[in-house]
DNA sequence: ATTCTGACA
DNA sequence: TGTCAGTA
């Protein structure tokens, strides 16, 4: 399929996905004329990498967690773990900033009542 | 019509 | 990441 194709399939932006391509996170073929040409296969790692950059998870560690979806040295797999652990906490801390931070505006906003 | 690369009033 | 340009 071509690149829009797997767009509209994945709701990944075609832009995003040259975006991953640069980066070797997904590959392509090339057709005669140049298109990108995809395999089934790429319409959920488009995915994955959508919702993984979304949860805040950078191009490595995304790398690593696909190739853990795939062939995995237990090695890999133990580091890939660690570091999703780490985006997890850091998630967590900024959960708990925004709590602070909705109570104080409650308050000022019950104030301004 | 669809995609490609490079670039940013 | 969107989007416009100038192509193939």
């Amino acid at each position: 399929m071509q690149i829009g194709e797997l767009s509209r399939r994945s709701g990944v932006s075609a832009r995003s996905l040259r975006y991953y391509e640069q980066h070797g996170l997904i590959s392509a073929e090339r057709g005669a004329n140049g298109y990108r040409e995809y395999g089934d296969d790429v319409v959920t790692a488009a995915r994955d990498l959508h919702l993984l950059f979304e949860l805040g998870v950078d191009r490595e560690l995304a790398r690593s967690v696909l190739a853990c979806s795939g062939d995995a040295s237990p090695e890999v797999h133990r580091a890939t773990h660690d570091q999703l652990a780490a985006v997890l906490a850091q998630m967590t801390r900024r959960i708990d900033e925004l709590s602070t931070a909705r109570e104080a505006l409650a308050a000022i906003v019950d104030r301004t009542r």
